[in-house]
DNA sequence: GGAGTATATTCGTAATATCGAATAAGGAGC
DNA sequence: GCTCCTTATTCGATATTACGAATATACTCC
């Protein structure tokens, strides 16, 4: 799929990157139970709006989300239901990935012993 | 899932952007069509040798694959099958995503009056 | 031990991301 | 028009990433 289409590993990287921020997929993990007010986000995710706003429009770029204006605010709904499977893959692997994956630390490299 | 566990959510977006390049994605490809050696990668995908073990170690690191030596080279498998599945939302996503999202083109949103 | 092969890491640099502050822009109501 | 509320964009500083080149490490064979 990826290798013999570099456009569209391109797109799914884009879409990747779009993901890889703990704001943004509580951004989406917030629109897969229905769509939000931006006003809503900053308040639920303690961030400043304009922060959100950025975020926001990651994920409007990427093509995961859409915006719609109401009257004076906009509502963001997810774009494509794909997304929320998506989330539930992540939190999946997330949750029993070993912790040495997040902490930056020192890396264990084979060191040869076991193999 | 990712609202109330913040940790959880900065896993998942480490796995997110191990996710995040296109090499890494083929990379990924590669591997879950089986084990492969780096040696096969490197020609593969027509990068360095050094650039492959380095988008390798960002993988590892996300606990996304393992590696084993195996002699004197060095296999590299998928380490959950989550992951292939990973990549199949992320192809799909991607292959019907507006062009709109890639090109990091000027971004047309509704706008809606034209302006 | 030495030479050769396969993989990993370090270093320097250019490109990109993130954030807050400030500012701009859309819309409602007067 | 002006003011308020909501959202978007720009700017500048800092941090992170991607890459090649060079170097280091692990292993095999002689």
């Amino acid at each position: 799929m990826f290798l013999e289409d570099d456009l569209k590993a391109a797109r799914a990287a884009e879409i990747a990157h779009a993901l890889a921020h703990p704001a943004r997929l509580q951004i989406l993990e917030s629109l897969a139970a229905g769509g939000v007010y931006v006003m809503d986000l900053t308040r639920t995710l303690g961030r400043r709006q304009a922060n959100i706003s950025q975020h926001l429009a990651v994920l409007r770029e990427a093509g995961l989300v859409r915006a719609e204006r109401e009257g004076m605010a906009v509502r963001y709904t997810l774009r494509r239901e794909a997304v929320g499977q998506l989330l539930a893959l992540l939190d999946s692997l997330a949750a029993d990935l070993p912790l040495r994956a997040v902490g930056r630390r020192r890396r264990c490299r084979g060191r040869r012993g076991r193999r």
